[in-house]
DNA sequence: CTGAAAGCGCTAACAG
DNA sequence: CTGTTAGCGCTTTCAG
């Protein structure tokens, strides 16, 4: 009934509202507030004015609106896994690590490696025109991502190396040399003949690479796989535990096991100290990537190690020289650093 | 040059692509995509004209846009202490478990429990106008929640029972009863006299509630709390390391400890280990919330342990209740379940 | 049942 | 230096 206007649809302030209170007009109150370096300048009196009035109304500019104008959201989508994934964690935080600095959002969602939450994800970040993407994919196929890119032209940088598109700018590349160095180094240095590895045995990445790494110390070592030398677990401490379990029960247990993750490496020592064997005295167990959990498990856990949240700024920056227009042009891969840190569990 | 119409901002198809795809005026294109229970209806022949154009364009209605008009995002801020303490995943999970049915997106934000964070988390909050927020907050004041209500009505759930306020809803309450209980059954049950607590010691929550729950059990019991029974330490695994030490460097050490959360428990349980103590004959550990880490570490930790997916689920579903209108009035707060989780650790 | 038209709050020419 | 104006892409009256 007291209403005037039409339906007050949220008691924020408007631009209109500073303005009207600083008796200039809106655009003059959006030029003070977007002081994009444009040469235009505005006297220091009105320029005092609209401040007050800003202060005194708390008005915060609606990001909604601006982002309709300038079409661009200060928001970025981030896909990883599972946020369960002490992994991811750092990864995340070098990325928040960059984003905050610029003032951007980030959205997370897991996937779950799931492919439908993948394909969401993807129509999600079209949907919501987000700024730029960055994602661990697991089961997008090329063609998915193809598809997605001619609709768009927001910028992707994927995280692992399995990602083949020529406008995806990759971080990656770990997986098979670090795998065969450590591998190598379980022969070489430690002396291990009888190894064995834990992995998914599908095509989601990063196991497939990561079996090569294997596979090609081995051979390089003359050494032979037994048929019960690779066993199937999923990426977690249950996957660890199974394929633990599928060792101990095939009777002859290799000297060293290299699980795919540091997940499934704790689920494998669980799983053998379960069982009454000594780590690293009956077998010794190696990882990949360190987890806080690496050192909470005894023995602690040896491990290959990068430097996530380095890996995490380095996604944001490469996405960042996108979005800015910096980089344009065919997709561009980085291969991070890695190095074994060696500890109790072999 | 060849560009005829104004800067094509996006490649992406627009409303008015398939209008004109169609044959159709945009306004029929929105009627037949927001198919909101309007009882209006459209020809069968004109909705699937307008169906086909949008598949074929592969369009996506701009939320963006759309939000502008409408008013809401279809999203919600959730801010947590620290993605990288698995207390809070499952309790993402539990929201997310509720807004992907919702079809609502989820902005996460760490506040690394720093007041300014948790304030520019709030801001950010009202300049992007999100439909409700979900937070943990630890150093934000009643008065600043006061502001932050009086310039925005998006509905707010708080987790913990710090939160003070008459408009936001809460959930928590377990810390003092919980930690009371499980000092008691440290007493009655475990046999206990010498019952040390490791937390913080700034009015942070939940800090303060659980010390009081320690104390209660305690004076109820008609213990003695030494001087050096409570020691400090953040709530993380180095928190643990150094209110372990704390006790040990003190000589006279308690026969159980209970730490104010699962971290710093375990971090206590290595500390003691490393100092060649045997855990629980020479010292039990006790944390509080049952994390994944809780049975990674040996021995397995006796926890206090609440549903934290179901809290998270919890969370959103009141949250939603206010962002649908079905709730209005005073903040509602509700009370969490726990129960005892007896492992080897005490 | 469908089209025309009016904005949501903001930015960015374009005039003055 | 500042105001006027024209949309960004969509939803929603209001006419027809």
């Amino acid at each position: 009934m007291t209403e005037k206007k039409s339906r007050p649809t949220s008691n924020l302030p408007t631009m209109q509202d500073v303005a009207k209170l600083a008796g200039v007009s809106h655009s003059t109150v959006s030029r003070v507030l977007s002081q994009n370096a444009t040469s235009i300048r505005i006297s220091e009196e009105t320029r005092q004015k609209i401040l007050d009035a800003v202060e005194q109304l708390n008005y915060q500019p609606n990001m909604i609106a601006r982002s309709l104008r300038t079409q661009h959201m200060q928001m970025i989508a981030v896909m990883i896994g599972d946020i369960s994934n002490a992994f991811y964690h750092p990864i995340v935080r070098g990325i928040q690590d960059f984003t905050d600095q610029h003032d951007y959002e980030v959205l997370i969602s897991n996937s779950d490696h799931i492919y439908e939450h993948e394909r969401r994800f993807l129509n999600a970040s079209l949907r919501r025109p987000v700024d730029g993407i960055i994602m661990a994919p697991h089961c997008l196929t090329s063609e998915d991502l193809d598809t997605f890119i001619k609709h768009s032209r927001v910028p992707i940088v994927a995280l692992g190396a399995q990602v083949d598109h020529p406008s995806i700018d990759v971080v990656g590349g770990t997986s098979e040399p670090a795998t065969y160095e450590a591998v190598k180094w379980l022969i070489e240095v430690k002396g291990h003949r009888r190894i064995g590895f834990i992995s998914t045995l599908n095509q989601m990445p990063p196991g497939p690479s990561r079996v090569r790494g294997y596979m090609r110390a081995m051979e390089e070592a003359g050494l032979t796989i037994e048929p019960n030398f690779i066993q199937q677990g999923e990426f977690t401490i249950e996957g660890g535990h199974h394929g633990m379990r599928a060792f101990i029960q095939h009777g002859k247990l290799p000297t060293a096991i290299f699980a795919a993750n540091s997940l499934m490496a704790i689920g494998a020592i669980l799983e053998a100290k379960a069982a009454g064997l000594q780590v690293p005295e009956d077998v010794g167990v190696m990882g990949f990537d360190d987890i806080p959990e690496a050192t909470i498990i005894s023995p602690p856990l040896t491990i290959v190690r990068r430097d996530l949240r380095q890996i995490g700024r380095q996604l944001a920056e490469i996405l960042f020289d996108r979005i800015e227009g910096k980089v344009t042009g065919p997709g561009r891969f980085f291969q991070s650093d890695w190095k074994l840190v060696i500890r109790g569990s072999i």
